[in-house]
Order: C-alpha cells, then sequence, then structure tokens
DNA sequence: TGCATAGCTGCACACCTGCGCAGGTATGGA
DNA sequence: TCCATACCTGCGCAGGTGTGCAGCTATGCA
C-alpha cells in the first residue's frame, strides 16, 4: 500500500504503515470538509443554544427563540439564516409566525450526544 | 413554569409553554459552552483530519501526521498543542518522538459519528 | 386606512483564528 | 564533538466571524 502521495513520498516517516492507516482513516477530503462544515454550525454558544430549542422543545419561533436564549432578535435571525442556508433547520410559515425546526439528520445525532 | 429571567419576562411570547421547554432544553449556559468548544476544536478540516487519523489508525508521531494530512510540521505542532491544551490528546514521549492519542471520551463519540 | 408586531437585511466594527516563516530546544547517532 | 532529526515556539499577516445598530418589508387587527 502506497497511499502517500508523490508530492510527499520522499519524506522520512516514523511509522510508514501507520502512515497509510491515517490516510486510509482520514479518507476524502471532501467528507472531512463536509464534517468540519458541520461542527462550525454548532461551535458558537448561541447557535448551539438555538438547535437544543429547537431539537427538544420542538417547532419554535423567532422572537420566542429571541426570550428563550437571551439573543436580540437579528441576532436570532441571522443565526438562523446561517443554519437555514446550510440546510440545517427550515422554516414553516403561518401568518407573520415563522416556526422553525432541525430536518438535518447528521446534526439531530449530534445533538443526541449533548447529554 | 416561569423559566423566562426577570429581564425579559415582560416581552411577549407567541408559544408561552414552549419558551419554557426551550429554557429548560437549553439548560446550563456552562455546559453549552462546554460543548460548543468542544465542536470548535472539529470545525477545522486539518484538526479533524488528525483527530480522525489519530482515532483510527492508532498513536501517531508529529511528522508522521504530516505527511498523512499534508500540512507542514509546525501547524501539526500548533494544532496538536490546542487539542492538548484542552485535554483532546496526549503525547507520549519516547526518545524524540512523541506519539499523540485521542483522550477525550465525548470527542472519541463524536468521530465515531463522522462515518 | 392606520398602526403595532414578526421577521429580515445591510453595514461597520472589533475580534479571533489559521498559517507560514524563521528560529530555538532536545534527542540520538557518527 | 558535530550534525541531523523531531518537535516546539513566537511573530505577523490575511481572512473569516459574531454582534449591534438602524432601517426595511410584510402580516394582522381595529
Amino acid at each position: 500500500m502506497h497511499l502517500v502521495p508523490a508530492d510527499r513520498a520522499d519524506r522520512r516517516t516514523i511509522d510508514g504503515h501507520r502512515v497509510c492507516d491515517a490516510i486510509a482513516a482520514i479518507g476524502d477530503p471532501g467528507h472531512v470538509r463536509t464534517w468540519s462544515d458541520r461542527f462550525a454550525l454548532l461551535a458558537d454558544p448561541n447557535r448551539l443554544s438555538l438547535l437544543l430549542a429547537l431539537h427538544r422543545a420542538g417547532p419554535l419561533a423567532v422572537s420566542d427563540l429571541a426570550i428563550a436564549t437571551g439573543m436580540n432578535d437579528p441576532a436570532v435571525s441571522q443565526a438562523l439564516r446561517l443554519l437555514r442556508a446550510a440546510a440545517v433547520v427550515a422554516g414553516e410559515k403561518e401568518g407573520r409566525v415563522v416556526r422553525y425546526r432541525v430536518v438535518d439528520e447528521a446534526v439531530r445525532g449530534l445533538l443526541e450526544q449533548v447529554s
């Protein structure tokens, strides 16, 4: 198994076989990127609070989320815009109220781990 | 149940009971902070690659990690310093080689979810 | 129609973060 | 002793990110 790319094949390794294992373990860079982006969305306390609230308390409106988290409305709105652009949450409009839900299965799995 | 803090108790709610549910769902702010910090450590593609390699391919030295990920040595070293400061990884010195391992159980759980 | 509410957007600011470069320390072999 | 290796650190730059403020649109009710 020679998984080391050509541009760094000449560099000395310490545990050569484990380097190949590591390269195999990392896998597709695009896949890693997808997950690091996912983690980045949960890396902000405000966004994480919003997601926990939506995940455990069901669909909630923007202003209710603002009250529950202590954020002000525009901050909630912008955070939700980011999460919506990443297809992590989705909003359903009812009159002038928009209720949001967590729709990304992978993110739901991560939120479950937050005990 | 009146979980809404006094400084925002006067604001009008849309689904009052769900606001309380949400506040209960979010729980301790310190706890949320702990998890968002954890997620932040996994939110960088390079750090995530390092952690995946360490988690799945066993203890690895800095230079081997650099070869496996395509980073250069100082970048790996700095990333590991951050992860070590957060008690996510630990290094064991053998002569002039330091082999790192993932020691944080919660992070291991998250890495397991990265399929 | 007039008005309050719910939500969204743009902008500017300060802040943080990752990275490469250069250089330093410590270990082991010739 | 001399040197190569393995790793670490400090510094500065570029780029991204969160936040508050002000103002906008749209819906519903009197």
